[in-house]
DNA sequence: CGTCTGGTTGATCTAGATCAACAGGAGTGG
DNA sequence: CCACTCCTGTTGATCTAGATCAACCAGACG
């Protein structure tokens, strides 16, 4: 049962994820409408916005916390295809192709989204060419994404991704510890992390265990320590 | 030196390629407009209609042929993304998103295709809305197309992916012999095919033994005669 | 307490890469 | 015509990244 989020936010007309997704293309009048039919909810961890297979009858739109899309296949081979942060608009596939979720959007922490029914985005986008625009770039982004992902799960070994991955954390979640060099916490556990790119957790383990010998970084539990963030991401394939 | 196509077409306005396209989007008025600034051109195998880098200047639309979307990265390392048939629309994100060409376009064999400069689409676009929505379901056709791609390269083995493009070919091109059993002639080379998976040609080879040797299937040459497609599409992971 | 989930380690196996040699066209140039 | 090289494909020998299977540990949690 949606338990609706009782903290009061101001709104759609001052959420800043607005402004981040295709929905900054609305008039005010269109975000009064918006402001009024949206549905905010807070997720736990371990629960679902969506599981593949389900009608695609409205749309996400993700104010804080982490989501991963999750594809599994008819036997049971279960990849996670990527993660949303704050500010994404999740589910619009499905909804603008009128079919099926492709993916299970599973929260993995906890999250503030807001769910926006199928009648409402007709609506809106029926009055606003701008947001179909907005969509389009939308899926441009997510298609060179995808396809540079794809060209590296055929051509760069684990190690490579694995690194690529944490190199892409560190851009978005990175900080400086006391002493000036490069740290990151690990917004997944290291099971979703092999799952992100297609190894085993026992590999994900092995893997960790040679870099640190190569004396790259240093990870203790979710805490990566950076020792040479040259190497990293030389050895992510990313040109320095 | 761009040689135009002798051969006369009755232009876009009978073009069965344009109603597989987004140009099916047009009314009269704008084909005569898509007809008269189109430049349709003949391409040799080797040839390319863009390369990785160029700047995404306007698009092709592909009235006969094959063309293959090829990505080389920094090291060197290439892969056919995909393939492109007749009544594809090649080049539109980079059109689109105003950036440069993400991979080169190939052609893989004799193609009929033509260019439709920046402007001309421009024009399109500003004044028929229902274009611009064909092009957002191009898009989340391709992203679709792709995340599927991606996922089966992180869960499926070579063999795997190697019989589903096979599956794949066939259902487009895939014929009956004498005996009535389902034969294929292959599209492209076995290399190619082998950058289609992400495989080494060496490995291809092997694969096409042991396969043969499992009484799948027999290859001769670009020949396939299918011995047991049942067996096929169930190795290839797909449901029957 | 026991049980569960996430993570690590060891031993072993295997798919696929790598390196090297070679064979059959298809040009190309004399 | 032959000699030449280039290109695709095949095969063999070997190497290795990563999977698999099994045991084990630590913390969370009823």
């Amino acid at each position: 049962m949606p338990k609706l989020c009782s903290d009061s936010s101001g709104g759609c007309a001052v959420c800043p994820s607005r402004l981040t997704t295709e929905w900054q293309a609305l008039n005010d009048e269109q975000v009064v409408l918006l402001d009024q039919s949206k549905r905010r909810r807070f997720y736990s961890p371990g629960e679902t916005l969506y599981m593949q297979g389900d009608e695609g009858d409205g749309l996400f739109c993700l104010q804080s916390g982490l989501i991963g899309l999750r594809q599994i296949d008819e036997n049971g081979k279960s990849v996670l295809l990527r993660l949303c942060q704050s500010g994404s608009t999740i589910g619009y596939r499905a909804y603008l192709t009128n079919s099926d979720h492709f993916n299970t959007a599973e929260v993995l922490s906890p999250s503030v989204a807001c769910f926006i029914e199928r009648t409402t985005v007709r609506k809106l986008l029926e009055n606003n060419p701008l947001l179909g625009e907005k969509f389009l770039e939308h899926a441009l982004e997510d298609l060179s994404m995808v396809e540079g992902e794809y060209a590296r799960s055929l051509t760069m070994t684990m190690r490579s991704r694995f690194l690529h991955v944490l190199a892409v954390f560190y851009e978005q979640l990175g900080q400086r510890d006391e002493k000036g060099s490069p740290t990151l916490v690990l917004p997944i556990k290291k099971k979703e992390l092999a799952d992100l790119i297609g190894a085993k957790p026992e590999s994900v383990s092995r893997l960790i265990r040679r870099i640190e010998d190569d004396g790259l970084l240093k990870v203790d539990d979710r805490h990566i320590h950076f020792h040479d963030m040259d190497a990293v991401l030389r050895d992510a394939g990313v040109a320095i």
